[in-house]
DNA sequence: TAGATATTTAGACAAATTTCTAAATATTAT
DNA sequence: ATAATATTTAGAAATTTGTCTAAATATCTA
């Protein structure tokens, strides 16, 4: 959990995965949509990847970046916890 | 989504926020669950308040802390969007 | 009012993060 | 082989973050 939230707390990082979500896309590619260099870019999709969010694939120079959803769902089932109520509770300080 | 994100990133806000699954808690007995100063545990709250994750209400010497999971529905939706596919356009929102 | 308790605020400091430039690696094409 | 293109790695600088101690604020009680 601690790659994941870490990976997610950086806005190019999640406006990276909602590129991912359109298409895949080449490192250089993403790069290029994004005021920013092609190593600080590189950066972002290597902890992209150190979280599983992502997978890459190289095909001839390029890299290609895919979304992994699987992670997704994860992540989706930790804050579906807090949605549920643990022991039925109305064990709260009212006043 | 960034203040949100900024407080999840982080294991002991996670812990404080699991821990107030179970019930309301004041800031000092959250803070005597951990092995870290008040002050600190004071900031981990404030920037849990900040992303709204929390709720604080005095009563008198005490402050209480309780979650608020309507943010947990937000960001549950914002995760959402990764698992419906886009160019084919369906809709697995439901759940 | 004075003292005790609960909590936050302020300021400092080390560690982590983001970004850059320069250099290295991998692949393709001439 | 050499050059060109795609991408990453290395190292440095600026910023942010997490934690601490000391001090301030708020409330209760004798």
């Amino acid at each position: 959990m601690n790659l994941l939230f870490k990976a997610l707390n950086d806005q190019t990082r999640r406006d990276i995965l909602e590129m991912l979500r359109e298409q895949d896309m080449t490192a250089g590619d993403i790069a290029d949509k994004f005021d920013m260099t092609k190593p600080s870019i590189s950066h972002h999709l290597s902890l992209l990847k150190q979280a599983n969010l992502v997978v890459d694939i190289r095909k001839g120079q390029f890299i290609y970046y895919s979304l992994n959803t699987t992670v997704i769902d994860d992540i989706v089932k930790w804050f579906l916890k807090f949605n549920s109520n643990p022991t039925e509770n109305e064990n709260n300080q009212d006043s």
